[in-house]
DNA sequence: ATGCATGAGAG
DNA sequence: TCTCATGCATA
């Protein structure tokens, strides 16, 4: 909240203008193999491979806890239920509440080729992943319900769109605050293997061997994140700036960042390892920021303006608040369910599948399923 | 600041 | 298909 930039920082790259980047060799859920990856396709020009990052998978770990698939009772069985109900009342308040929607959301039209889209994008991200971090002390539970009660909430879905909030532990769906301990729902207990990580480079390399490496520790980054806004603005310099002058620090494996990443760094709404690897590098450019400044030149500037039209399908608030109420007691549905719940709520099944994968992405994000 | 989306890589 | 890193578009 604090002012940003954001407004008037809008400014947009040149799709072709600055390289994009490059990317970072992702890691590998599973298990730490993480070797060093692909090469990113990368522009001709910067392209050196690679950004040593190691990863842990925190997938993997999370994936052991949630096995998936719908038998799962166990424990949580009862917990489960707990949820459903709390779910399929919100869902039978709702039912009452409204039944149409003003607009139908679905369109999604990608008037974007594909393609090469964005200047950015092509292959740009700087996947990487690396270190590790401790473990966080989540667990969860997903379990998921029984298809019989997947079936009711299913029927509440269908009968009428929910309304209430969503039920109670729902943590997945919206961070609404920031930091606070969730301590609870979260999941992820893990343990984790072992990673290894052997990268030639050696950002965040040593850390999980030895010990808490102070690079990905929850509070130095959070610390971190907070003096690079500050320098940042006393610089001058938008969030969109610096992701386009990333470009220009000529780090190989780098190219630029939209203003999106930058804010998200800033406010620490990326994952723990995105976080760790990204500090460096935008470490690094904000040393040069501030020397170039020292010396009078200005700095990096980069930007054109782009045309890109891409329009973003929008979810009405009763779709969104069943697909929550969904979401708390099946974070995880099955192809099938989700076409069923596409069809109830009359969105494309599409939609209905990447707002669950972003609602996951959502939860693991560093302010509430991190560590602290 | 965030919602919805794309794409790469892994399985 | 999922996860993960990112980004365009937008509130």
């Amino acid at each position: 909240m604090p002012l940003m930039p954001g407004g008037g920082d809008r400014q947009y790259r040149a799709p072709g203008a600055g390289l994009p980047g490059a990317p970072l060799p992702r890691s590998s859920p599973t298990m730490m193999s993480m070797n060093s990856k692909q090469a990113f396709s990368m522009h001709p020009i910067l392209h050196e491979p690679k950004y040593p990052h190691l990863h842990t998978s925190s997938e993997a770990i999370r994936r052991a806890c949630l096995p998936a698939p719908q038998i799962q009772g166990n424990i949580f069985a009862g917990f489960d239920e707990t949820l459903l109900r709390g779910a399929e009342a919100l869902a039978a308040v709702d039912i009452v509440s409204q039944k149409t929607h003003p607009f139908k959301p679905d369109a999604t039209y990608h008037t974007m080729s594909s393609v090469s889209c964005t200047p950015t994008s092509s292959s740009v991200h700087l996947h990487h992943p690396s270190v590790l971090t401790t473990h966080h002390p989540h667990h969860h539970h997903h379990h998921q319900p029984s298809q019989g009660l997947d079936g009711e909430l299913l029927d509440h879905l269908n009968s009428a769109l929910p309304l209430g909030g969503v039920p109670g532990p729902d943590v997945g769906s919206t961070p609404s605050h920031p930091h606070s301990h969730m301590s609870a729902i979260n999941h992820m207990a893990h343990h984790s293997q072992p990673m290894n990580m052997s990268h030639p480079h050696g950002l965040a390399s040593h850390a999980v061997i030895s010990g808490p490496e102070t690079e990905t520790d929850p509070r130095e980054l959070e610390s971190f994140a907070e003096r690079f806004k500050q320098r940042r603005i006393k610089l001058g310099v938008t969030q969109a700036d610096v992701g386009s002058a990333l470009a220009n620090l000529k780090i190989p494996g780098v190219g630029c960042l939209s203003q999106s990443t930058i804010c998200r760094f800033e406010s620490l709404t990326l994952s723990h390892n995105n976080m760790v690897a990204l500090k460096p590098i935008l470490e690094a450019w904000l040393e040069e920021a501030e020397r170039a400044q020292r010396e009078k030149m200005t700095k990096p500037e980069i930007y054109t303006g782009g045309d890109k039209k891409r329009k973003r399908t929008s979810i009405a608030a009763p779709e969104k608040r069943s697909l929550e109420a969904y979401f708390a007691v099946q974070p995880r549905p099955s192809s099938e369910k989700i076409a069923a719940i596409a069809e109830k709520l009359d969105l494309k099944k599409n939609v209905v599948r990447v707002w669950f994968c972003n609602q996951r992405q959502k939860q693991k994000r560093m302010k509430f399923s991190a560590t602290y």
